[in-house]
RNA sequence: GCCCUUAUAGCUCAGUCGGCAGAGCGCAUCCUUGGUAAGGAUGAGGUCACCGGUUCAAGUCCGGUUAAGGGCUCCA
């Protein structure tokens, strides 16, 4: 008999050569209904997987993040069978589960459109009603070669020669399909429902685009319809709060045809932009730092000392001036070293620190562009910080702490990631280990938990990232601190230290935002365009309800604005239910309502963009409402 | 850059088989003066992205260009 544990902590017994599925069901009937698949000792085993050995085993359904891949990954396989039902010549690449569902490459004669997506999910109805078991077989390294080449799948064939000699090959079969597949999968094609193709989308065979472009059906799957409309449902909310929608609905932003990659900034964007720079400021000059503004356009040659030139050429924008080579910046570190090269730095000045919103330009494809969000002219919010080497953990600390104040305020939650040194870097491996480690520290003395990605540094020092996460669960990759040990070398950065002699002072760059454009591209998506009053491009709206108010809303309004806010009136002979309306949907935080009662009592109706209605207050109270709020840059 | 898709009024979009350019919203003017998410009437607004081709005739079909959208990281 062969013993099994269960995750409630009970034991079991059963014959050697008992199935998942038989021990699945006598555990619990509804469970072993609703089971995609199991993990026995920590593998996950496939339904008929026969037990000869005791161990632990526990039952996944959807629910478990290795269930759902299994589930998607089968849907995947199923979508295949259509396709090479439909178009027989088709050879299959890839065919995995992803985050939010499943794709799978194809290389195929006919070029497929929507127009395929009715006919290739009917196909897989069928296929899904027909119940073929999914069945799993042994092949050894030259019977799957042989397989796949009688099949005529190159694509198989070049996936199984690349495979470890030792490796074990398997194959799943459902009715007339074969694929090639580590698995598991479900028990047969009847358990998948709810599938929906989602898009087309070219991609090179293994992401290398020297490699033949194949192409890619995207496709998602759910064991319940509620769950597909659903997340049906999250797609059309998240269009609807698309930075690029409603940066043109609000005024804000927009990017045309006449500046591909980059954005115009209209007057309400404007303010944003102006408060986001003006708290930025505000911050920086508390954290003790200076703040200059370098050239748009430098020599070449400083390119070519910089290391830019030669690592960054593709990027970068040129242009001629009096005959000479210039380049358009796309990072900002080299002319902040000229300014620190214009005086002799002593040991005391230090830490530095040098800010600089600088505009960067760089030379993107025009593939990747996406609204605010991939942009080929932005602003970083930059800081170069030199100092002594003893001075690197408190002053990481300090730039942590800046972060946290940013995101915090805006209700961004983030998460910490650390990057080692990678393969081909720069520097001495004692340099690397003690700037690694001084991150590190710094880290653990916040106490922030934090991923670690080896090898994934800058090639010219270790780095911290901080990914902030959106209201629509996405994350962006926002701040970051990267050590530098080229720059001070390259740009012969020095300072007089205590015994009178030059040293090398350490650097590190920083932002905060990243790019500004970019944060409010995510600001604009996060908030759904309702920016916090202080960020607000109009804060009151002034709404008389008849005439015969108007003159006593002029009277707010201009009270409102010399008590510094950004207030308007609408004075158009319109339903008051109108007017709200409007404000509304541009978001205004807040309306202030004007009829009889309020001109002749001196007061104002305040209608809060989210809570409604809030009653009849005194213009000053209001006054002093609004002025906390925007004060403090509530929330 | 590469693959697929798309481009019609300020915005969102319809336009069938190739045969007079359309709707809603917005805007302007007028009527309406009203209490917390759309009052009514009238009107203006178009090089159907751009260049070329087929045709008696092109928004529509074909080719090219430009731009935008979804992707090109997820690995049997």
């Amino acid at each position: 008999m062969v013993l099994i544990n269960l995750p409630d902590g009970s034991q079991k017994e059963y014959q050697p050569g008992t199935s998942v599925k038989e021990i699945a069901e006598d555990v619990n009937k509804k469970l072993a209904r609703k089971a995609v698949t199991a993990v026995f000792n920590d593998k996950l085993a496939d339904w008929n997987e026969q037990i000869t050995e005791n161990g632990s085993l526990r039952i996944l359904d959807f629910d478990d993040e290795a269930g759902k891949n299994v589930y998607r990954h089968s849907s995947a396989h199923v979508m295949a069978q259509a396709v090479k039902k439909l178009w027989p010549d088709t050879k299959l690449a890839i065919g995995p589960a992803i985050d939010k569902g499943f794709y799978y490459d194809f290389d195929s004669e006919h070029i497929f459109t929507p127009e395929d997506f009715a006919l290739i999910e009917k196909e897989m109805e069928n296929i899904i009603k027909a119940d073929y078991p999914i069945v799993k077989k042994v092949f050894d390294r030259e019977e799957a070669i042989r397989f796949f080449s009688d099949r005529d799948e190159t694509y198989k064939v070049e996936l199984i020669r690349d495979l470890p000699e030792d490796a074990v090959i398997t194959v799943y079969e459902q009715g007339e399909f074969a694929d090639l597949c580590a698995g598991p999968h479900v028990p047969s094609t009847g358990k998948l429902k709810n599938i929906k193709l989602m898009s087309l989308a070219g991609a090179y065979w293994r992401g290398n685009e020297n490699n033949p472009m194949l192409q890619r059906i995207y496709a998602t799957s759910f064991p319940e319809k509620a769950m597909l409309d659903d997340y049906l449902k999250k797609l059309e909310e998240a269009k609807k709060r698309d930075h690029r929608r409603l940066g043109k609905e609000l005024g804000l932003f927009v990017v045309l045809d006449e500046g591909p990659g980059f954005p115009f900034f209209m007057p309400k964007g404007m303010i944003l932009r102006n408060e986001l720079e003006n708290f930025w400021r505000e911050e920086h000059r508390k954290a003790g730092y200076q703040e200059i503004k370098t050239p748009i356009i430098l020599e070449r040659e400083l390119w070519e000392r910089s290391g830019h030139w030669d690592h960054y050429k593709e990027n970068m924008y040129f242009t001629v001036i009096d005959e000479k080579d210039f380049s358009v910046k796309p990072m900002n570190c080299p002319g902040s070293m000229l300014v620190y090269k214009q005086n002799l730095h002593s040991y005391k000045e230090f830490p530095l620190r040098m800010g600089e919103l600088g505009l960067v330009h760089r030379h993107e494809m025009s593939g990747v562009l996406h609204g605010l969000m991939r942009v080929r002219a932005f602003t970083q919010d930059d800081a170069h910080i030199f100092m002594l080497p003893e001075q690197i953990i408190d002053e990481i600390k300090g730039v942590i702490n800046l972060v946290d104040r940013f995101y915090s305020l805006f209700g961004f939650p983030y998460h910490v990631e650390l990057s080692t040194r990678p393969e081909n870097s720069m520097g001495s491996d004692e340099d690397w280990e003690k700037a690694t480690e001084a991150l590190r520290q710094a880290l653990e003395e916040k106490g922030i938990d934090y991923k670690v990605n080896e090898g994934d540094g800058a090639f010219y020092g270790p780095k911290i990232d901080f990914h902030l996460h959106d209201a629509l669960d996405r994350t962006w990759q926002c701040g970051t601190i990267q050590l530098d040990f080229q720059m001070p070398e390259k740009f012969d950065l020095t300072y007089i230290g205590e015994d009178g002699e030059k040293h090398r002072p350490v650097m590190i760059h920083r932002v905060i935002y990243g790019s500004i454009e970019r944060f409010i591209g995510i600001l604009t998506e996060h908030t759904a365009g309702a920016f916090p009053a202080w960020l607000a491009p109009v804060q009151v709206r002034v709404l008389p309800i008849t005439d015969r108010q108007h003159d006593y809303a002029r009277q707010v309004t201009e009270e409102l604005q010399k008590a510094g806010f950004r207030a308007e009136a609408d004075y158009r002979s319109e339903k008051i239910g109108y007017k709200i309306r409007e404000g509304q949907m541009q978001k205004v935080p807040y309306q202030l309502i004007i009829g009889d009662k309020e001109s002749e009592e001196q007061g104002v109706a305040v209608r809060h963009r989210k809570e409604g209605d809030k009653g009849f207050m005194s213009l000053s109270d209001f006054i002093l409402l609004l002025d906390e709020e925007v004060k403090t840059r509530s929330l």
